[in-house]
Parts: structure tokens; sequence; C-alpha cells
DNA sequence: GCTTCTCCGACCGCAGTAGTAGGATTAGAC
DNA sequence: GTCTAATCCTACTACTGCGGTCGGAGAAGC
């Protein structure tokens, strides 16, 4: 398994925060009841989001989360790797991102290649491309398609503000 | 992390079959202190390779491992998904690969769609290309370059045949 | 000062990973 | 025909991290 229920439930988070008008704060009680997910465990959550600056929070009656950006904006490299910190094939796998090298911890320091770096290497690549070119916007749009947004409570205003 | 050791040490155990000549059989035990992995360990995770057909086994002495073909055309989505399963992002995603359809256990049966498939659907993608765009031999050509093969039971025959 | 939220840390069961142990089986060598 | 070197097979185990809960402390609207 690439990655845990913090990357499903992190981006499920995000995109009912996308479906939203971005003006007022949704709190994560109506998220957890819309998309069916432990409330105690989404507040943790969403903790590494808003530590990455994806969302901003406001405390008290009538608080909740929103989006620092349009969900144009927002890449989902970036959200995942909030969530699940930096996304490795394997253990022994450190970017080492000053100078792009790749090290393997199993190799002594004898400049010996390790014969799986290569395709590790490759691994990374495509599922970091993956993620940085689909959208949270994109992400919307192909879940609001069947679906209804949350917490209808503006009707006086229309959502293409 | 995205592959456990029994997709690191599977592969470089087939890199060090690669490395031979092919045509007698490597012993587990030469292949495990070559690589400075757990003999019993290797066992199990040669056994994922056999079943899949990467590999075939002599027993009794001097048996051992050899590739069932060139390692040119040894893929490495092949050889990951024959040691790690399936490859998939997430614990619900289940290629469905009769239609192409991509299936949420978590998502009722009403075509609701789920938020984040198109994000493992790409991802899947991204991963998939990758190993499937890596010839084993490749691999063998990446380590060869600062490694000397072991077992060198042929000094008749020059390493750079 | 209620209520409704975010925030924070401690805790806990479970499953899977990584590795060990011990033996049965097979086959070449002497 | 035994010895030995190898594959094969199953059961067992320590440990880590995931998924989730619980309780409570702060903040802000009514």
């Amino acid at each position: 398994m690439i990655f845990t229920t913090k990357a499903e439930y992190g981006v499920r988070l995000l995109v009912e925060l996308g479906r939203q008008d971005g003006v007022r704060p949704v709190s994560l009680k109506a998220i957890a009841e819309a998309e069916g997910l432990p409330l105690a465990y989404l507040e943790r959550i969403v903790a590494l989001l808003k530590k990455a600056g994806l969302v901003e929070s406001t405390r008290g009656a009538h608080g909740g989360y929103r989006l620092t950006r349009p969900p144009s904006e927002i890449h989902m490299d970036e959200a995942v790797i909030a969530l699940e910190g930096a996304v490795a094939p394997m253990s022994c796998f450190v970017d080492d991102s000053q100078d792009g090298r790749v090290l393997c911890s199993h190799v002594a320091d004898d400049g010996q290649l390790c014969a799986t770096k290569l395709l590790w290497t490759r691994v990374q690549g495509g599922v970091h491309r993956a993620l940085a070119q689909t959208t949270l916007s994109e992400l919307v749009a192909f879940s609001t398609s069947s679906q209804t947004p949350i917490e209808p409570q503006r009707p006086t205003v229309p959502t293409a503000a």
C-alpha cells in the first residue's frame, strides 16, 4: 500500500472544503458526518494540513476550516506530502534535495551503487509527477459531478460568488 | 513507504542472478553473503519469484537458482507484483481488470464517485509505468558499473564478455 | 456563562513486517 | 550408501506503525 488513510481522509477533507464557497469556515463535524469519517481522527489529520499552510482555522462557535488558496492552486503533491510525509518508495531511500542525490542507508560510503536505486528513483518520480499534475479543483469537479455540497446554509447567496 | 523489504531484497536477488552467466545455478547462501541479507528470509522471498515463474531452482548439492529468461526480458512490474502483491495506492483500491473499472469499497453501490479515485488512479498509473519501463538488464548494468560479480568461479572467461 | 468549535496529548488494540528456528526433502560426491 | 550441500516448508515471535479513542483545555459567538 502506498498511502495510509491519512492521505485518503485528508484529501477527502480538502475536497469537501474545495466544494464550499471558501468564505465562511466549515466545521470538522460537518465534514466528518458528510464523509462518514471519525471526527477525533480527522482533527489530527487536519492539523497536518494546517501546519503545511493549506488550510486555516477559526476557533470558537461557528468556527471551522477554510482553504488558504483557491483549489486550482493547490497541487496534490503538497497535500499528500503534508499528510504522509515524504513519499519514499523504500525506508532506505532518503532524498537529499540539496544536490539531488539519493542515498541508501545500507550501502557503505565507498561509493558503491545500490542496484535498486535506479528503480526506486523512477517509481518515486512517477508518483510525484502524478500528484503534482493533479490539482484540488480537478478532484472537486470529479466528485461534484454526482454529489451535492454539504452545509447548504446560505440559500440567499449564489455559490458562483 | 511504498514497498517493503520484500521488494528490495527480491530485486537485489534478481540483480545478482542477472549478473551471472545464467547457466549454472547460484545458491542463496552466496547471494545472502554477497548482499548481506538474512538467508532464511531470502528463502521465503525467492519462493515468491519462483511461483511467479521468474526463477527456477535446482535442489541438492551445487543447486541454486537461475533466471528463466534473459534479464532484458524481465520487466520490473512483474517482479515487484510477484514480491509485493498488487501495487495499490490505497487499501480500498481494487483494480477490476476485467472492465478496467476501479472500485472503492467504502463507497456505496449507488454509483457515487469517490473524490480521491481520480488521484489514486493517476498515482497507480505512474508507479506501474515506472516499473514496466525498467528491465532487469538495466539494473544489472547500473550495479555492475561499480561492483564485481559474486561467485567468480569461471576465471577463464573474462567478465567483459 | 452557556454552547460550539478548535486544539492537544496520552493512550490502546490490531495487523503486518522482518526475521528466526527447526526440520523435511532432494541430489551430487566420495 | 552415507555425507553434505542445497532447496523447501511451517510455525513462531518481537516490534513497529496505523487507525482510532478519550479527556480535557482554550477561544469565540449568543
